[in-house]
DNA sequence: CTTGGTAGG
DNA sequence: CCTATCAAG
């Protein structure tokens, strides 16, 4: 029933980007899936519908992975996908809110004895109406994380619903968070929104590894010297149940060597559930 | 009165990027700027407004070049200029026509002791009103023409008119003339006015140069291999009044030595009038 | 600063 | 296939 699983996690900011070879030194993403340990994948912000993502993956599809994807109604925005060594025994696109349903930004795959989510939430934007899109989002994953919750008390099925929250939760998951009490990613109410999530008894699990300190990081704008002096936040999120939380025994947030080497402005974070 | 100028014109296709460093082994334009003979370069397709033209081209007018242009109202299209190592002692934008004022495609420079035009004719698109376009386009250079050679006659005042014409002259001006009888740039009344034009005195200088052989080419589609299979286009022309025409002693069309040597989709026609 | 889509060539 | 633009991140 519960078996090892090791889960990753990675906003590629365009999965065709990411691939790219982009230098003598920056093979892209590709030698990353060669050398990963994890059995699991999530992606988010693919930008690419269904077509245009297995094309991207086929060498990594022709070792041996399987792909689940919700591809995005908009072209070239969102899009979401969870690749596996094991079989996918069967996926869900959307978290049960109509108004997402195509947006690509919600996947769940049942793989590996678990069901693993890949989610991407909107950027949103303070006092406009994409905020309240954002806030709309929010309340829809929350609804669905307080059923998978209610099934592993149930009949003891965990989950993890990994991806980029677009939401830094405290002082400790960003650089300059004085600088950003009042924009989006920041703002009271998303930070209290996930503190009340947490408290329902999902876990953060790379906060669980590392408690107060600052970070680690996982994304690092483009702009200016951000990578370089490590200012970044921490967005991208493991939230596993209680029972899949204890099992985590290894907590990897895998910051490029240099800004030449990286191929998103996200990197991989990588847990081990025993 | 009259004295040596060498003259050259070419089409950058965007002069950001073809200023641009591609490879270790293409540096792009600067070092054409360096090497060339040309005293007057005619550009085309600058595809900037002329503050990002004077930004691109600074390393060149710190070298003493001076500038002339004739601004897109469009963003990121045409854009034409002249650029000479003499000074520019009067420009004109626009060949009369108040329909293209604004749109960057006509320019005439007084400089060495001629009046040399940067010219970009419409693309065209056969049946259509962007065929209807480039025949206004066609009728008011006719009519510039057509005073520009009258004074020629009169007081012995040279004209050059240099450009991307868009309109290939003969089967010896297209490498597959068979397959482009209906496209744009090879229908018959192109064909029909250029004959005309040339009709009234205006000199093909390249055509003069190299009578009654294929090419030589100086535009090739970035696609497929068409540059590696030399199959061009001659649609950048020197048309010279005939007392500037006979002055022609050398015409070089100066094909890069491969496609990875290339910064533009066309290549610079170079002429030195004695 | 980077992405992908787009119109244009 | 390549150029600039654009909205978005």
């Amino acid at each position: 029933m519960t078996r090892p699983v090791t889960v990753s996690t990675i906003n590629v900011n365009g999965i065709r980007a990411a691939i790219k070879q982009r230098s003598p030194e920056n093979l892209g993403m590709l030698p990353w899936f060669k050398e990963t340990a994890a059995d699991v994948v999530c992606l988010q912000e693919t930008r690419a519908d269904d077509a245009q993502l297995a094309e991207a993956l086929a060498p990594v599809l022709a070792d041996g992975w399987h792909l689940a994807s919700a591809e995005p109604s908009m072209k070239g925005r969102n899009g979401v996908a969870v690749l596996s060594r094991d079989p996918i025994d069967e996926f869900r696109i959307g978290c049960g809110a109509e108004e997402f349903a195509t947006h690509g930004r919600y996947l769940e795959a049942d793989t590996a004895g678990v069901t693993v989510a890949s989610v991407y939430f909107p950027t949103g934007e303070a006092e406009t109406d994409r905020q309240r899109e954002k806030e709309r989002f929010m309340a829809a994953v929350a609804a669905r994380m307080a059923a998978l919750l209610q099934r592993s008390v149930v009949d003891g099925h965990e989950s993890v619903l990994c991806g980029d929250w677009n939401i830094a939760h405290t002082e400790n998951d960003i650089k300059n968070w004085k600088g950003n009490v009042k924009k989006a990613g920041f703002l009271p109410q998303e930070r209290q929104w996930l503190t009340e999530v947490l408290g329902t008894g999902w876990v953060d699990v790379v906060r669980q590894a590392h408690p107060d300190v600052a970070g680690p990081y996982a994304w690092w704008s483009w702009r200016g010297k951000a990578f370089d002096n490590d200012a970044g936040w921490r967005i991208d999120y493991h939230l596993a149940t209680p029972g899949l939380a204890a099992r985590a025994t290894s907590v990897l947030t895998e910051r490029p060597a240099a800004y030449a080497l990286r191929w998103s402005d996200h990197c991989p974070v990588t847990v081990h559930y025993a």
